[in-house]
DNA sequence: TCTAACCTGACACTCGGTGTCAGACGCGAT
DNA sequence: ATCGCGTCTGACACCGAGTGTCAGGTTAGA
């Protein structure tokens, strides 16, 4: 997935990020995310700032980075089982398989999920990054529709509904330490489309 | 609403921050958001820099500290016929009323929008106030709750998806110049939780 | 081996944003 | 009227993010 590195320089580059943004983590989880300026990342690292620029565009996509691939993880997720199946369960099994690949170290990612909740600037990024995803979900939730589909707008919707459940589920199970099944955090966020739509009478008492 | 300015100095803050904002929003209609600096904005309007940054603290609260009411007119909205409606009408009802305050001058808006839309950095903002007006709306639509309601992660969900059709909904009515109707657009974006959640069927070709 | 592409570090620069400071201004009390 | 108080303003210094350039070293591939 996601067009494997074939050159050696592909390879390299790749190792050298990933080997930055672990050393850039740590500082960020000791420190604070705002209070670490590239100065300091560079140092620990041992490159020069410039050299920790080129491979990072900006502070956040340190962080951010590894959730680069979860756009295509889910658009692809997307034709597996689309027969006989309705735009929220294809929707909720495409977000199974964001979860299954973004779980790989429990820990880990429960720290990531910290660390972005309680900084604004990496919340806002990556709400943008999830922006980006969005029409090339949409469209692939559309191309294998039978056409004789509502208009545009109920795909749209019905995808960025999808994505907010996303990180609402991540949130709730990152509170809880990764404690939780998110597969069943899934089901609970998604019953929020497919219930009776609550209180449409007074309660029993 | 929103805590009308009693004091003299309140009134002059308030109309010097509309006339700093009405300047600095011709520019960034002439020359683009990014390429507008805080000593432009300074200049044309005949104060020093400081003195703007002292009303925005940000350049993207310029532009979109026109929005900052909208989570309260929303939450407010969310009392109104709250009996015999389930979720998704209240909801619906609420985000009228916001596009009802939102739309005042429907040019002015329409280029608002459109200006928010080409800049990344204006819509990474707006998403961030949404999602800090989401807690508000939540706690109001379940305090009027009968209780016996599905856990909290149900209404979360709701008002993240219907938060979502609000910008969708915005976004398709600048797009057609602020010709449609903004309630139909409305019924149009909910009917993806409503409508028989399309394709459990083939197509009948 | 040779060449061309790339990577690196150093430097200069712009801009957003924060903080401080002294002076000007408005306003109420005496 | 004027005195004192808080506020607003402009000037300035400062920091950090991000961009661009450039020379020299390294590596891949013919």
């Amino acid at each position: 997935m996601s067009a494997a590195p074939v050159g050696t320089r592909e390879i390299s580059r790749h190792a050298v990020r990933a080997e930055l943004a672990r050393v850039a983590f740590n500082r960020f989880c000791l420190t604070g995310f705002n209070q670490v300026t590239f100065a300091d990342l560079s140092e620990a690292a041992g490159v020069s700032r410039s050299t920790f620029l080129r491979y990072f565009g900006t502070k956040e996509d340190v962080v951010l980075f590894v959730f680069d691939p979860v756009g295509d993880v889910i658009a692809d997720a997307l034709d597996a089982g689309r027969a006989n199946q309705d735009d929220w369960d294809r929707l909720r099994n495409a977000l199974e398989s964001a979860v299954t690949f973004l779980v790989r170290d429990v820990q880990e990612l429960v720290t990531i999920l910290g660390l972005i909740d309680e900084t604004p600037a990496l919340c806002a990024r990556l709400r943008e990054k999830q922006a980006e995803w969005r029409p090339g979900i949409v469209a692939r939730l559309q191309e294998t529709a039978s056409s004789a589909d509502g208009p545009a707008v109920i795909a749209n919707v019905r995808v960025a509904a999808a994505l907010e459940c996303l990180w609402i589920v991540l949130g709730q199970w990152s509170a809880s330490g990764g404690q939780e099944d998110l597969g069943t955090l899934l089901d609970a966020a998604f019953a929020a489309f497919s219930s009776p739509a609550c209180r449409q009478s007074d309660a029993p008492s």
